[in-house]
DNA sequence: GTTCCATGTTAGAACCTCTCACATAAAGTG
DNA sequence: CACTTTATGTGAGAGGTTCTAACATGGAAC
């Protein structure tokens, strides 16, 4: 996954200019958080990792924090992305969509739980670019609600309703990659459990 | 709070020996990973802070992230304190005693986000010790829970009812320190909604 | 009073972040 | 097409960091 070279790389000779750096440093740092955690990682090391000096990063990377906030950029765009695919086959506002959602986020958390953790606590001063993103995650799960609660447009009562829903999720997120609560016991009726909590949170 | 000096060492010069250097620089490195975060503390600093050379530290914590260790157990040794004043004033097991619970995990947060985002998120390989004093804490909430819910032990249905209440407060500290909700508009109705959303996920 | 040893200090190896001068190749320009 | 400009990579290095090791100190134990 991190080695992927584009096709005018293919000719096995190593170029002195990578052709896609920034993107294989992402890739790399991505593994590296994954594997010791946001704490542990180093730029020297994903440089070492994509096969460059450990200067050639910050030519597209201002420092340590900004390469960190690209991989949580990304991990934000993929989770979008996942929220889209989850949510598809359910009517929009259905509390199926929105435990869809729900489900997407938590399964998300333990996939990848080092970038998670990097996406919603170990980042601090994030780029417009990184809120933008983290945004369009929320934006979904608030056209879902404002949906099921027969609103044309999102506005506070959305946002108070959608509130505890998303805490709900994170917070089993969180508690479940940091090994605080016992999986085995909860996560096979995961599903029916965020379900249930969602109905009664929804409920007027 | 950090240059607390025991009586012993009021007189002026500055002992070879510190005399509780360990405690000194648990509150210093408290203070540091709160100002400028768990990522970016050294122990260095610490020592500095501390007023020790920077191989001191080292005779009380093997590493760096011992000495995070040590913080976020003496951050979760606190949080239970403040678990049993909050709930003292509460019949046992009742809703207020329960959301009283919730409001002082909330208010942690907002008070030490530095350290409880290290306690609950940021450590990897956490000591039993810190583990213990976390479970402390967890337990006081089923004890609640088990109360409300009529039962005189600590059960499978006492954990799944005190799960979601857990997590609903989990995911609003994250998410209120993280800046993912806007503060101003939920700071005054906070113990409402906690109220509400206990009652509603505890309801039969 | 002497010895022991917990707890300091200093020096240093290995590593890391980040910068700067320089190298290289791709893209624009006349 | 030659020529310059610019983006992107290299190498060396300053300064900070973690952690270790040999040595120093002084309170406690004998």
């Amino acid at each position: 996954m991190v080695e992927t070279l584009s096709d005018a790389q293919m000719t096995e000779k190593k170029p002195y200019h990578h052709g896609d750096l920034r993107h294989a440093l992402i890739e790399a740092a991505k593994d590296l958080v994954e594997t010791k955690g946001a704490a542990h990682f180093s730029v020297a090391q994903a440089a070492r990792v994509a096969g460059v000096s450990s200067g050639a990063p910050y030519r597209h990377f201002k420092d340590r924090d900004e390469m960190l906030d690209a991989v949580a950029k990304d991990g934000l765009q993929r989770l979008a992305q996942r929220f889209v695919v989850a949510a598809d086959p359910f009517e929009e506002g259905s509390v199926e969509a929105i435990t869809a959602i729900g489900i997407a986020y938590v399964d998300f958390a333990k996939a990848q739980p080092g970038v998670f953790r990097l996406m919603f606590a170990e980042l601090r001063s994030e780029s417009d670019e990184t809120c933008a993103a983290g945004e369009a995650c929320k934006m979904q799960l608030l056209r879902h609600v404002g949906a099921h609660l027969g609103h044309d447009t999102i506005g506070d009562a959305t946002h108070d309703a959608a509130f505890p829903l998303w805490t709900m999720v994170h917070g089993i997120s969180f508690l479940m990659i940091d090994g605080k609560v016992p999986a085995e016991e909860l996560d096979v009726p995961l599903d029916k459990m965020l379900s249930d909590c969602t109905r009664r949170l929804l409920a007027r």
